[in-house]
DNA sequence: CTTTTTTGCACAATCGATGGTGCAATAACT
DNA sequence: AGTTATTGCACCATCGATTGTGCAAAAAAG
């Protein structure tokens, strides 16, 4: 602080400034000094001279010979999302109350991209990983194996690494559920007027698209396969698909099921080409909660998933060191329309 | 990768593999083999001897012997908004394509945690830093002045490095002219019927207040002060002031300026308690794009600001190397009502 | 067949911290 | 006073790369 320095200080500076060795100094500042039987007083003073000089750590040497950098990742597949952009938030507050540092990165869905990413994140020696909705966990995980990186799987499971996801298939029966019975208050609904779009070829997409066909089927009787329309994380594709039904119907499904907020962001593309009055009477249930899709023009239930208590669940079991590569679920919450959650950022102190 | 030893290769290993010296072996490795006239055959001795041992280089070694890290820094303010998150998003493109790797993190709007983050950031040693919104832009760049870090600011201004933000006097402009515009189809329009909520005492918003008063007086021909409400970029405040309002008045202002996305959120706090027939006819301006804030029930005029420019521009500036402390302008874009943007997200390839 | 030049590489110091080991000086006991 | 225990710290190898320097061997020049 006092210090005008051009060079950041070292523990050689601070040896020679206080008259201890270079270890000593080493030992009093990263708190092994008691163990190592440093005086008091001694302490103290290398203490007081490295406050004055505004000493920190290198951290690249410190991680260099201790092999650990106090780095953790986070691999999600984009940033630009309330979802993973809310796990991010989460996870940044809960790294640093650990007193290490977050390192969020994408890798855009794509398997290689993912690897390589890691292999990077894996040469700055990073202590833990969580890989957060990978397209092959998998082969994430074999990376890190080879590595010896411990690592969690979050919103999708793998089969060989301890997994935290969603529990898909009930947050989808209930998602169903809410949108069947909102719209037959609206007259009796028919197994063609409830769709599902959006997902893909993952664990996730399954889970719920299982989820939407047990309770369709248990609640109006049939559920012909066309109701289907995977389209992928793309909302592009996803506006595509609206419009191909909309040529064939002259109108949207009078019910649907979004597979995620990134599908929603498809629908919007097909509204903006179209007078909204046309499609205001349809009912849209959405797998991701969005503060603003909840109050789009029609009712929109949604739902959130607990990314705060998935990240928790991955410390606790990466503290627990090697557990099964096991898939533990957590519970998300339906969320009727026209509802403002607080998030992550309402634990921040925000002054006028 | 055809390698099954359980411990990263280093150059040593490679060295004793390949007879040669480890500084060959470094040589060859990172590149700098040609300058060193080491002779093709050995190269392609050690580069396949690398690949078949799946060969990375330690990073954190290499970062500490030349005192440069191949880290890339972007301070935000927080990462759940899909402005800060989408900045995210292309600033980790732009790192990658360079070769680097991106460092995100988040500072919540505290100076102090702003200035130690950053501190944590140079204990890395990265290379460059962006500073995005930071609420005490100068005093974050004391910090990195002192150990050498290139730095600009992105979103909010300081003084003492280049910085590159939004034009957010002329943004606010044309989105008052056009919650004015808009708002007087339905009828001759008060001053006392346009309100701006939101914003706190920062740059961007001086700026978009004065934005606003200018053309509002222009337009309206006047401009009461009770008609700004500044309440901070927290959505539970503005909800708060929206309530107030309401409280006062039994409705809304026919028109308003939110001054961003955040305090948008508070709007839909406000509008969870109160059936939304009540507000059908509000216009509102919000600075910030979101793709579901634009298909909100009721007209929602947004700005879009361009933060993939502002990111590019920021490289152009650290790039050219200590450039002057001078604020570099971006035109944002107004966005009308319903209008669904494409976004960095588009860039992925997504199969189906 | 020398002398000079070029080629190809090895050596060793260095970046800044960590942690095992060993050795004085002091304190605590007989 | 002589012996043992304890305290307090210095020394040094080490983590894995980078880079300036120097020196043989090979090639070119004379």
């Amino acid at each position: 602080m006092t210090d005008i320095s051009k060079k950041k200080a070292t523990i050689y500076d601070l040896s020679i400034l206080s008259g201890a060795s270079p270890s000593t100094v080493s030992a009093v500042l990263n708190g092994s000094w008691r163990k190592r039987r440093i005086k008091e007083a001694t302490a103290q003073l290398i203490q007081k001279l490295a406050n004055e000089h505004g000493y920190k750590a290198n951290l690249q040497a410190r991680g260099l010979r201790s092999s650990r950098s106090g780095l953790v990742g986070l691999l999600l597949p984009v940033h630009d999302n309330r979802y993973f952009s809310s796990m991010a938030q989460s996870f940044e507050a809960q790294v640093r109350s650990r007193g290490q540092c977050p390192l969020v990165v994408s890798a855009c869905r794509d398997p290689e991209e993912e690897r390589q990413v890691v292999e990077t994140l894996i040469s700055y020696s990073i202590d833990e990983l969580f890989i957060a909705g990978a397209t092959d966990p998998d082969g994430v995980h074999k990376v890190c194996e080879k590595a010896g990186l411990k690592h969690v799987n979050i919103d999708l499971p793998g089969t060989l690494a301890p997994s935290i996801i969603s529990d898909n298939y009930e947050g989808a029966r209930m998602l169903t559920q809410a949108i069947i019975e909102r719209a037959q208050e609206d007259g009796p609904l028919s197994p063609d007027d409830l769709y599902l779009f959006g997902g893909r070829n993952d664990h996730a997409s399954h889970e719920r698209i299982r989820g939407f066909r047990d309770v369709k089927r248990a609640l109006l009787g049939a559920d012909p396969d066309i109701c289907i329309q995977p389209t992928g994380y793309s909302p592009a594709m996803t506006a595509r698909a609206f419009e191909a039904f909309y040529e064939g119907h002259g109108k949207l499904p009078r019910a649907f099921f979004v597979n995620s907020s990134i599908n929603l962001e498809g629908l919007m593309r097909f509204l903006a080409l179209h007078p909204h009055e046309t499609f205001a009477d349809i009912i849209v249930g959405c797998y991701d909660y969005d503060p603003f899709g909840s109050f789009l023009p029609f009712p929109v239930f949604m739902i959130r998933q607990d990314s705060e208590a998935m990240i928790t669940r991955g410390f606790a079991i990466l503290d627990a060191d090697r557990g099964p590569a096991i898939t533990h679920l957590v519970q998300p919450t339906l969320v009727p329309p026209r509802t403002a959650l607080i998030g992550p950022l309402d634990a921040l102190k925000d002054i006028e």
